[in-house]
This record gives C-alpha cells, sequence and structure tokens, in this order.
DNA sequence: AATGAATGAGGGTTCATTCAT
DNA sequence: TATGAATGAACCCTCATTCAT
C-alpha cells in the first residue's frame, strides 16, 4: 500500500460530523486528483479547471478547499517532504553505533520514500515539471542535513576526511535526487538492493574519501 | 570572460553585409536578452515582449529571427550543449593514459563549462526553471557516456566493481548536475580546486566502488 | 418572424435548470451577435471581442461556447443549412405528381428560407463575406442535389431535354443564390410572386430547355 | 496565348528607357504573383510577403509599385473586367440582327472570357476567396447591362414578355458567375459548346419567357 | 458546501507597412 | 530603384479566479 492511494478516507472517520467528513472527501478527492495531473504534466500545466474536473466537483469547489493552484501544490510536496523528514529522523536515532549501517539505514529509508511516493519524486524532480521551485527547496533541505552531518563526524575526527563538507553534501544530495528520480520514472529493471549499494558505496566516498591508490 | 558577453560582435564583420551585420546584431541582442531572463525567471516566466523589449526592439521583430519561444529556447541551449560536449570529447581524447588523470580532467571541464555558461546551467537545472525538459534531456545524454565509460572500464577489467554501472552513472550525473548548479548560482567563496577535488573522489568511487573496510 | 429572432427562450424552459437556462440564453446571444456581425462584415473582419462585446459579455465567454471563431461560424451556418434541407425535402415529397408545381413549390421554398435568414444568406453569399468556403460548400450541394433531380426527369424521358444537367444544376443554382442574395441584401420593392415566377420560368428552361423559335 | 502569361514585358519596349524598362518588370512580376497566388488561396490568405517573394523581389519593392495590397488586388481585378467589358461592347455591335446569335454571341464572349483569365474568374467568384466586395461589384455591373438590355428588348416589344427584367437579369448574372466559376475551377470534361449552349437557352428564358405548356 | 457561468488580464503570434541604407 | 530589417497595432485564445445561485 502507497501513500499514492489517498482516496483512502479512513483518517479518524469516528472523530468527524458527517458534513465535515464529506468536506474532508472533497478536500482528499482534489489532492490525489491534483498528484496524479502534477505528476504526469507538472504544475504549469494542469489547470485548476482539470484537478476539479478529475475530482469530480465544479471548477469552484477547488477554491473553496485551496487558497490558488499553489496552495495545493505546495500542500502536497510538503505533505510528503514531513513524511521523508519524519522516517529520515528515524533512522538519525539509529546512526550513532556503526555509520555504514546508518548511512545504509539512510539510503533505504530514502528509496522506500521513492517507492510510496513515486507522484511526489516525479512531482519535485521530475523531467520537465519544474516543481515551482519546491524540487530545490527540498534539496536545499536535504543539503543542510546531510552537510551537518558531514561537519559532526568530521569534528569528532571519526573519519579521515578529504572533501568540503559542503560540497559533498551538494554531491550527495544531487546523486540522491537523480537516482530516485530516475528509479521512480522508468521503474527499471534493476532490485533495490543495487541501487541501495551503490547509492551508500558513493554516499561513503563522499564521508571519507578515497584515494586512487588508496588501497594499493 | 564568459560566453555570455554576447553583443560581442566580432564575428569576422569583414565578412557579413552591412544589414546583415545588423541583423546578427538584433539576433544577438535577442539571444543574450533571453539567456538573462530565462536564467532569472525561467522558460514560461518570460514572456517574448520581454526579451525583446530587453532587447530593444519591437515584439515583432523576436519573430524575425525565431520561430517562437521554445526555438530560441532551444538554441540557446543546444549551442550551450554542444560547447559542453566539445570539451568533453577533447577530454576523452586525453582520456587513455591515467584514469585518475582523465576523471580530473573530465570534471576539470565541467567546472569550466559551468564558470562559462552560468545562465545556461542556471536555465537548465536552476531553481525553478525546468527547461521545458531539456535539461533532462542533457542530463540523460551525459548518463548515456557515463554509463558507457563505465561499462568500458569494468570490460576491459581495469577496475574492480561494486556497483551497478547504470546506477552509478545516474548517481554521477546527478552529482554533477547538482554541483555545478549550486556552483553557478551561489557563487559560493569555495574555491574551483576544492569542487574539482570533492567531484574526481566522488566520481571515482562510482567506478572502483569502495568498501567502508577495504583499506583495512 | 424569422429564425433571426434569437433571443427567443422559449425553447423548454421548464426543463432546464437554473443555471442551464442562463448558459443557453448567453449562448443564444452570442450566437445572434455573431449572425448579425458576420452578416454585415463577414468571417475575418469581426472579431470575438467584438462578437462577445455585442453580446454584452466579456471576450473569454465566447470560448466557453464556442471552440473558436470558426466554429460558432460554422454552426451558424450549418443550422441555416438544415433548415432548408429540410424544407426542400419537403418539396420533394410533393413533387410527383405535377412538375410545374412542384418546381414552383421548390422555388417558393427557397425563398421563403431567404426571407427568414437573411442574415445567413447574406453571411453565406453576401457581397464581400466569402463564409470560409462554407458558401461554396452549400452551393456544390445544392447543385447535387439539382442534377440529380434533372437526371430523374431525363432518365424517366418525362421532359424532353436540349442541355446538359450538369451545367444547367450549375445553372440553375447560380441563379438561385444571386437572386435570392439581392433579395436578402437590398429588400427591393419587388414582390415575391415576381421573383418566384422569374425563378420558376428559368429553372423550367433549364429542365425541358427551349428553342427561340420552338413555338412557331 | 491567355492574357495570365503576364511576365510577358513586349509593352512597346522600345518606347521605355531602361531603367523604365525594369521598373515596369517588376511590376509585372508582382502583378503575376499576385493574381497566382490570389487564385490559389483568395485576398486575405496571400500576405505582401509572398506576392514579393514570389516575384523574386525584396517585401519593401511591393510599395514602390503599389500603395497596398488592396491597390494591387483592385487592379488585377479591374485590368481584367476592362477587358471582358471591351469583349462586351464588340458583341452588343453585332447585336442588332438577330437576338439568338447575339445572345449567343455574348455568352461565347463569357466563356472564352474565362477560359483566358480563370485566375481572375478564380479570384472574382472562386470558392472560399472574396474578393474583397469587387466580385459582387463585377457582377452588378453586369446586372446593370444585362437589366438595360432586357428593358430595351421588352420596350421594342421584340419579345413576349413574362419576367420581371430586374429579377431576370439578376438570375442570368448568377447563373453566368457561377457557371464560369465551376468551368473555370474544375475544368470539366464538358466541352465549351455544351455550356454555351446551356447557357444560351437559360439566358433565353429570361428574356423570352416560357411556359410549361406553351408549345403544347 | 457546492456549483458552474462569467470574468478579464495577459501572452503568443501575424503581417501590412515604413524607412534607413 | 531596390532592399530587408524593423515596427507595432491588433487579434486569437487561455485560464486562474470570483460570485450569484
Amino acid at each position: 500500500m502507497t501513500i499514492d492511494s489517498v482516496t483512502d478516507m479512513s483518517v479518524s472517520p469516528a472523530l468527524k460530523s458527517a458534513p465535515q467528513r464529506s468536506r474532508e472527501a472533497t478536500s482528499q478527492r482534489l489532492r490525489a486528483s491534483a498528484r496524479t495531473l502534477f505528476a504526469e504534466r507538472g504544475l504549469h500545466k494542469v489547470t485548476t479547471h482539470e484537478i476539479a474536473n478529475r475530482a469530480g466537483v465544479a471548477s469552484g469547489t477547488f477554491y473553496l478547499h485551496f487558497k490558488d493552484k499553489h496552495d495545493l501544490f505546495r500542500e502536497i510536496v510538503f505533505e510528503a517532504i514531513e513524511s521523508l523528514k519524519a522516517r529520515l529522523e528515524v533512522a538519525r536515532q539509529e546512526d550513532s553505533r556503526d555509520h555504514l549501517a546508518a548511512m545504509r539505514q539512510r539510503a533505504s529509508e530514502l528509496l522506500r520514500f521513492a517507492e510510496e511516493n513515486g507522484d511526489v519524486v516525479r512531482i519535485l524532480f521530475g523531467r520537465d515539471h519544474a516543481g515551482g521551485g519546491l524540487g530545490a527547496d527540498v534539496l536545499d533541505h536535504l543539503v543542510g542535513w546531510v552537510a551537518e552531518d558531514l561537519e559532526h563526524r568530521r569534528s569528532h575526527a571519526e573519519v579521515p576526511v578529504m572533501t568540503d563538507p559542503m560540497v559533498a553534501a551538494q554531491a550527495i544530495v544531487g546523486m540522491w535526487a537523480r537516482v530516485i528520480t530516475w528509479w521512480a520514472e522508468s521503474q527499471p529493471g534493476i532490485d533495490r538492493d543495487t541501487v541501495l549499494e551503490t547509492l551508500v558505496t558513493m554516499q561513503l566516498s563522499g564521508v571519507i574519501g578515497i584515494q586512487s591508490d588508496i588501497c594499493g
């Protein structure tokens, strides 16, 4: 089951009164409709009419639920980002012990996120979609976290350092974004674990650095 | 000096007739104007009127030089891509001897390209711009080259292999794109060489792979 | 009473919901506005803004009702043509008995059509209007019908034949078009019956042919 | 040889100085170019650029020879009309003797005109072309002549009259226009004489009138 | 809460015409 | 006389947003 299956109305059904539940249902239908359309064609090639239409409501209804098109877009993206954040937070808690395990864990969470939120990944980073700058914001956030992490490891002298943390963070995040987008868009025959290993390996080199001749 | 300084009319001035020179000048002014505006706000937040305006010509003049907005956009991007291709081609010729040197050379060309074509980099990969899918196309091409390269090295048993070539190629290209875009957008105080070293290091790990415990 | 009086909203008012009725009214206002303007100045000298303006709605509203300017044009013309077709079909059913009566009947329907659809006649055949080729199409259709009719009469040896049916059909239709257009445009003081007699007389000569000296 | 072969520069070549002849040549090339294009696509679907282009001159040159697009259009049409007028004038002079011969003669001139001026006929009356109202003007003129003629015959009691002269004139001219246009556009396999006979026959009925039972 | 017709600013594009060379 | 680049008014059409019902 993925988050994409949005029409799921089980969000604490008993707690809401009848009209409320109806409102919520409409709202979710609009969200789902928008998510699909945005993933297909990107923010600015989708009209509010289309979103409402696909959701089975009148055009005007859209504005009873969202301030405007960008508002809905933001909501969809933020919701997903929060979910990603939560996962990574959890992963971080288990970090302390083993670096390698921690990194693998984090990369793994990322891939699971991509699997479960294919639409959002496409919306944010997909081909021509240009998520109104939000994709970039998300990546900036991630860069912040990663850079912080790298600094921390470096300052704790846990690892030898051969690269600039900021640059390495940018590189790692760029790598993530590209790989999960490709993974989400083209669902290639390549299995999760292969992708995971590659991410871990390369991410690792950002942390400890390598030298071509180091092991020789 | 960057390619961006476009009003440079030194293109064999004696070879063109008077009206031709004038036409060419206008064309270049439009290109320069568009390049700047696209870099600032992206393809679809820029109007043809604006481009013409900023170039100091009437709106209709735009269409004497370009079929439509997308045509100009494509032209700007393709021109830059060709120049990038040429650079990388040259770098590839010097590849044969030393892997490490070859990689450093290639990454270096990439950074020089970013320095000289800041506008185009921003247009293709910058924040919310989404160059109508062209950025994605460019990256796809790069992925093709890199993957091919990795396959070659692997098949020649030149290096131990620990990652899937396709995944590694995606990761490397994602890393490149993110790093040069960040580099081009925020001109940080970080010097070229630091960026270069990080790119080389991480790119390398995609080629030979590393293991956390590999070196003892 | 003519079909031109379009704002007639009596189309089963009870059957439509409130917004539907409003929509229909707007649609009819646009149609009426367009009909008038097209009749005055022809398809391509009328702007959609003007049509909307004259109908008392905003420019954009036009496109809620019609795909584009040609779409509306086509609709107006087709509607009229269908009505003409229906009339002539009816007339044809009464043909069998008396040729002369049949022809008179048909010419009469044509004139009534012209009277009731002055605008459309002007649109299709009027001075400089050139209804985007639709006028020509209509005439081609008419020619088809008439030619078929002439063939039929000829093959049934009902009449002596002295003219080529195709040429005669073209001539008859040309005559019709010109006469009803002139009649519709300049509303001359000439009464219906005079026009009718002339049409019948000349149409007849296309059917049976005449010789200058035939009657002695 | 038809009037359409316009590049014919033999217009008193010796009388003009060199530059003059050149100017005339350019002018004729523009006329020829325009004639062809107008016949193909009608007045308003042809641009001045196209006309100049096809004539092998620069766009600006157009305006050294004609005030504007309509001016050229008018010139082309008027030229043809004058030629038609001349023919009919000649035909009229031979009218006096035999009515039937006179009419045949006139119709014959009309058909010859259509043969030799296919382009102009198409321009004036062709499918969707809408010769800016000039076609209508031409027909109005013809109607004037024919009506006058009919009046004359009637007043001289040369013929029994059963139709209104104005209506008959409109009908005759409409018939002419349609038949020669069809003839010019679709060059059907029907020979001149058949067309001629039909025109004469029907035209005749406009003059003398017929009754279905008249000869019985 | 929902509807859906209406709005109208704004953008892309065309092309008759001008004018400096 | 010819050139052809430039002009800019005008037009078609889209779509985010509003509001009366």
